[in-house]
Order: structure tokens, then sequence, then C-alpha cells
DNA sequence: TGGTTATATGTTAATATGTTCATATAAGCA
DNA sequence: TGCTTATATGAACATATTAACATATAACCA
């Protein structure tokens, strides 16, 4: 069952749908800005301007950026007031980005 | 040593060349394209013009893609006489590939 | 209600990306 | 050498992506 092999698809092709996804969730991945928000939620839950601050990046792309994130349902936030606290909301995804990190650490 | 914390950097930024390597990386992974091409190596080795009928992709759009991967040692090829049979070249990022698969079938 | 703070949204411009067509290269063979 | 097949390359185009700016919304508080 967990060998090295294509589940639903062993020497077939992968259906449009999960083609979709898996391609939309990598893109996801793919850019700096997304990592680095990805990353710090990965630590900590984090207010919009809490991660603008830290990264060094303006609100508006912060908040496009999580809108992204959200959509596919990378991130969840809670609110407090006036401030939204962002957080991961997907253990699955943030486990291969931290694979993939070290993967690159070590290579 | 290996729990779901980031290695290098507990409560830091990812240093500048690992985050370009990492989003590098998926973002060879975020197009359909390469993915079907990347699915297909996972399961034989392959010509080019092999991957363009199979896949039903034009053969110069194949080959660009090819040398994208290439370019970030995710395929290599090995010659026989003109053919080149391309293969995959980073058992972890195909297992990363398998594992969002699997993980996008589920969901 | 009016002011303040936190966040979201719309628009735009610059850049990046993916595919196609046409053509080049490179190996094998008659 | 000349022909054929397999693959690579370059240029052009259309589309997607990203970040920036300006502005809107929404919640809280005096």
């Amino acid at each position: 069952m967990e060998e090295l092999e294509f589940e639903n698809s062993p020497s077939k092709e992968i259906d449009e749908e999960t083609l979709f996804i898996v391609t939309q969730t990598f893109k996801a991945l793919g850019d700096p800005t997304r990592v680095r928000i990805l990353h710090l939620l990965f630590q900590k839950e984090c207010s919009v301007n809490e991660i603008a601050d830290t990264l060094d990046i303006r609100q508006s792309t912060v908040s496009h950026q999580l809108r992204f994130l959200k959509n596919l349902r990378l991130v969840k936030y809670r609110r407090a007031g006036t401030t939204l606290y962002y957080s991961h909301d997907d253990e699955h995804v943030m486990l291969i980005l931290k694979q993939m990190i070290d993967h690159a650490c070590h290579s």
C-alpha cells in the first residue's frame, strides 16, 4: 500500500481534476513570497501586519497572497477585534514544504 | 531530528539560496504538462517522441519542458543512437509529487 | 457619530511563463 | 556524402503572475 507507486493510476494518466489540484497547490509553493509567509506561519499564528513587518513585504501584497493561500485552504484565520490572525490549515502540504526545504538544504 | 519543525532555521527566515531552490522546484511541479511528463517518467523511461505521442503534446513543447526539468536535475537521459531516453533523476522530489497526488486524490 | 486602526480590494504596469512555428543540429545508414 | 529520423533551439506571441498604488471596508472606541 505504501510502495513508491502512484495509487490510483498505475501506468495511467492522472485524472484532470487531481492534476488541477496538484498543480495549483505546487504553484502556491512556487513563489518566494508565499513560501516565506507559510514558513512563518509554520512557526506561529500571525496577523497580517505582523507578517508584513517581519518579512518586509507591503500589507496589500501580504493580503493578496493570503487570499490566494486561503482559496486553496492552505491557511485559515481567526478574528480578534480588527485583527485577523492567520495560521496554516493543511498539515500535509506543510509537511511537504518542510521536506522540500530540508531536501534543498542538503543538496 | 524528524519532528515537524524546520531544521536549519527554527524561528528564522529561510536563507535565500534554499528559498530559490525550493521555489524553483515547486514551480517545476506547478505546471500540468511537466507533471504529466514526470508522472509518465515515474512509470518508465521514455523517448521524447514517446512522451509527445503518449501525452499528445508537440515534440518541441516536450523538449522545452524536458530542458526545464533537466536544468533542475529532475530528469536525466541516456542516448541510444538518435534516440534519447529520459528518466527521472530525483527520487525525493518524485516522492513528494506522489504524496501530493495522493493527497489531492483523497481530498 | 466620527476617528482610528487593521485588513481587503480594484487597477495597473512590469515581468515571467508556456506554446507554437520554423529551423537547426546530430546521429545513423545507404 | 546525402538522406532520414530524433531531438533541440530560437523567436514570437498570448497569457499569467506579481507587486505596487490608491482606495474601500470593517471593527473598535471616544
